[in-house]
DNA sequence: AATTTTTACAACCGCATCCAA
DNA sequence: ATTGGATGCGGTTGTAAAAAT
């Protein structure tokens, strides 16, 4: 029994990519767009996996790839996605225009795990490495999203407010509210809203009324302007992450329908 | 200069999820 | 409601390049 293979393993390339495979690769999504990835291989000419090929056009190939270092701010960002969303790379890659999942695991692997063990910063807690120290401290840091229970603020004015009671393991589940350090004079009022993973990756956002409509919330205000998750058109200016404000939490979808 | 070790990242694999029949 | 194919996702592996010995 079991799954019969995506493809006939046995006539199919492995390994590295060359330069011709790229070109008929590419050759045929410009012609034809993506889609359907488990006949395209046939159909561009080459003897891949549709699942090969698809990695190789979304992580390599793609025209909008920014590709390059990341920048700090980027940097920063992923830490902080990283806080709020756990392994959730291609969420946090829908925050970062031009990169993707597979760049950010690797950078996040290579790099910023590094990083925030020089900080003394566990990478996957997010908590100090030596929690005795922070607790003499009386001061702690954001937990990861499976243990969050406890409201804390990081830099930046991102404040984890605690999850209702009962919401660990897959739910995530995140109060969060974002404000500038220093309120303006005349403070706009707390915005709530839901923001759904739903199956396809995407958020599905809207007020507490508005839900079913998916009202946009611009949510790239929490990465980077011009974000491919932005929906709105860009019309309204994207400013630092410090300055917006607003609640909103993550609800899995799937875990909401049984 | 040769060899070994480390690093970086492209690619693969298996499982989860979606969705149409 | 069930099933199976297609796609997406995250963990892991393989390997080329760089650094260290």
């Amino acid at each position: 029994m079991g799954r019969s293979p995506c493809c006939e393993k046995a006539h199919t390339n492995k390994g590295a990519w060359t330069k011709e495979e790229d070109q008929r690769l590419i050759a045929h999504i410009k012609a034809n767009g993506e889609g359907c990835w488990r006949s395209l291989p046939k159909a561009a000419g080459l003897l891949r996996c549709g699942k090969s090929c698809r990695l190789r056009w979304i992580n390599y190939l793609r025209p909008d790839l920014k590709r390059g270092n990341f920048t700090e701010e980027e940097d920063e960002l992923i830490i902080k996605l990283h806080e709020f969303l756990g392994n959730k790379w291609s969420l946090i890659a829908g925050r970062l225009p031009g990169r993707t999942d597979n760049e950010i695991k690797n950078y996040w692997n290579t790099h910023v795990k590094r990083k925030l063990l020089a900080r003394g910063v566990d990478p996957h807690t997010h908590r100090p490495l030596n929690a005795a120290s922070a607790a003499l401290q009386g001061m702690d840091t954001p937990s990861s999203p499976a243990t969050a229970s406890q409201s804390s603020e990081v830099d930046d004015g991102v404040t984890l407010l605690p999850p209702p009671a009962g919401h660990l393991g897959g739910m995530i589940d995140l109060n969060l509210s974002i404000s500038p350090p220093c309120q303006p004079s005349s403070p706009p009022p707390m915005r709530e809203a839901e923001a759904r993973i739903v199956g396809d990756g995407a958020f599905r956002t809207g007020y507490a009324s508005e839900r079913e409509e998916g009202i946009c919330l611009c949510l790239n205000r929490l990465g980077l302007q011009g974000g491919v998750g932005c929906s709105c058109g860009g019309a309204s200016p994207s400013p630092s992450l410090s300055s917006q404000v607003f609640n909103f939490r993550f609800v899995d979808a799937s875990l909401q329908r049984s």
